[in-house]
RNA sequence: GCUCCGGUCGUAUAGCCUGGUAAGUAUCCUGGCCUUUCGAGCCAGGGGUCGCGGGUUCAAAUCCCGCCCGGAGCACCA
């Protein structure tokens, strides 16, 4: 892992905490606390199921127990795992901070779910059904048993090796757990532990086309979690009916469920969606570029913007576990980040969508901009910039938007350089005269201030918005020092993320919030 | 068919289980501060009859009953 993602392990630092975590019911029960979180690999990870992760894992942490990294890829039809986001979920993983102890892959052990199920069928607890689900759907409706339901062991026995032996195509049987056909719900009643997936049509990222019977989620997380010694399962609660369905099974197996946490899941607010089926179709539709689009709540678009891991922590912290929906708002969670990035991030000037300003009767031969890198740190330093002044004369550039501020006609000032007063304007320059020097003269006027590019040595920046659209400016030469992956703040802009460098040597950021 | 959750400042939420005398936080809006960001930061102020009706109680956002509205989920997806 450390030779994958270097990168990453040199950003962990140590965090704060601000709000803990209530103490996990009947901790004391167990020796050992276990955890897991058991993602799909259908898709990369989103700020909606870092819930799960982060509350297993520091729940595991906070008992000096295990957590399981779990990938639940049996679904290669409908739900089809993909090779490249096994990856992107470790890597997702590693940058909230939440390493694991003990990994599994269930496609890998499909031979333990068949050993299970062959043990179930023996002692009556589950058995081979071929009928078509609208037969089977007439029967369950009226608290029924199917015509397969009480064939003799043997008889399910010999269905469940031809099952295994490829004599039943995808639909022709499923093997269904016994339960209380009375059950009120009937999701519940005699449900489906294992299907048959063709997997000639629908190969596996991992193992290929070996194996065509699959367990449902149930079944092979009902079976991984007792095996797997897990000691608390923390997960959204459209998975709390499924506890009543593996209950079944953990009762003929004579097994003890684990203590279960279920939350409300994050919804969108606005626009936009949590879901990842959507988000999928949507990049293949076309509508967003990739996963780590910035108007996607991914972890993977979010890290790109510059939001920190720890950001999205405190924010689940601060929600805690309870079974109400929560609302996602960008706007919360910027709140947090921007706590976090504003005390450390450097300052620059980036004069967005640029028009020149030339001002005449400087009375100095040259002219030097001492700014600090953050405004209550001095102690990072200066960056200064020092400009010629040829015949009184200098241009530099200055944002569109304060055009409309020159355009008034006051005393405007440069920030750390001199005060300047507006002569005339066109379309795409502004031409001043030098007004006066010090920040003073400018305060008793009630100057504006606006920021500045010199002509020489500016850096041409794009900077991709949340909504995808791209800002184009100019920076100031000493934000070549910037490096990748780094948070800053362009002054009067926003928090950008210094995402990569150009051919042309242009720099490319992804903007985080105001 | 079955299950779960919610309705508290414009917005998002805490508080409700263990009733009690500023209904807290973030955002927002307004004003101010900052040897220099009226797009960050800091400070102050603004803003809520806690969905509706009834009940219990000395006292209810908090407990009970009824009603209305809204949201989410399960069924050979995970």
């Amino acid at each position: 892992m450390e030779e994958r993602f270097p990168e990453l392990l040199l950003e962990e630092k140590p965090k704060e905490k601000e709000f803990k975590l209530p103490p996990l019911p009947n901790a004391e029960k167990y020796s050992t606390i276990v955890t897991r979180y058991a993602p799909n690999p259908d898709f990369v990870l989103h700020f909606g199921q870092a819930r799960a992760i982060y509350l297993s894992h520091d729940y595991a942490r906070m008992y000096n127990g295990v957590f399981i990294l779990r990938f639940e890829d049996t679904d290669p039809r409908i739900k089809k795992p993909r090779i490249e986001f096994y990856d992107a979920i470790r890597y997702d993983l590693i940058w909230l901070g939440c390493r694991w102890d003990r990994e599994y892959i269930q496609s890998r052990r499909l031979e333990i779910y068949y050993e299970v199920a062959r043990k179930l069928i023996e002692i009556g607890g589950a058995y081979v059904c071929t009928c078509n689900s609208d037969t089977f759907r007439n029967f369950i409706r009226a608290s029924k048993p199917c015509l397969c339901r009480d064939l003799t062991i043997e008889d399910h026995l010999e269905r469940f090796d031809k099952m295994l032996e490829g004599g039943y195509r995808e639909g022709e049987a499923v093997l269904r757990i016994k339960t209380d056909l009375s059950h009120p719900n009937p999701s519940v009643r005699d449900w489906v532990a294992l299907r048959i997936i063709d997997t000639k049509l629908y190969r596996h990222p991992i193992v290929g086309d070996r194996y065509d019977v699959w367990p449902t989620y149930n079944f092979a997380a009902g079976i991984d979690d007792h095996l797997m010694e897990v000691t608390h399962i923390i997960r959204g609660k459209e998975f709390i009916v499924g506890v009543e369905k593996q209950l079944y099974m953990y009762r003929w197996l004579d097994w003890e469920y684990p203590e279960c946490i279920h939350y409300g899941k994050w919804m969108m607010i606005g626009s936009g969606t949590m879901s990842k089926s959507r988000m999928l179709k949507d990049i293949q539709l076309g509508l967003y570029r990739s996963w780590d689009d910035p108007r996607l709540p991914t972890l993977a678009a979010l890290r790109r913007r510059g939001i920190q891991p720890e950001a999205i922590h405190r924010m689940i912290l601060e929600l805690g576990v309870k079974m109400s929906e929560a609302r996602f708002s960008w706007e919360n969670l910027y709140a947090h980040n921007r706590r976090i990035v504003d005390p450390i991030a450097r300052r620059f000037f980036y004069v967005e969508d640029p028009i020149k300003l030339k001002i005449r009767s400087i009375p100095l031969e040259e002219v030097t901009a001492k700014i600090p890198f953050h405004p209550n740190r001095e102690d990072i330093g200066y960056r200064e910039t020092r400009i010629e002044v040829k015949g009184g004369e200098i241009e530099m550039y200055i944002s569109r938007r304060d055009r409309g501020i020159l355009a008034s006609g006051g005393v405007v000032r440069l920030i750390g350089l001199f005060n300047i007063k507006p002569t005339s304007l066109s379309d795409d320059t502004v031409e001043a005269v030098w007004h006066s020097r010090t920040y003073e003269e400018a305060a008793k006027l009630k100057a504006r201030l606006i920021h500045w590019v010199s002509v020489d040595g500016i850096v041409p920046i794009r900077v991709v918005m949340p909504d995808s659209s791209e800002s184009i400016g100019y920076g100031e030469k000493l934000c070549r020092m910037i490096a990748i992956g780094e948070v800053v703040q362009f002054e009067r802009f926003g928090f950008v993320r210094f995402d990569s460098k150009q051919p042309d040597g242009a720099m490319v950021f992804y903007y985080t919030h105001d």
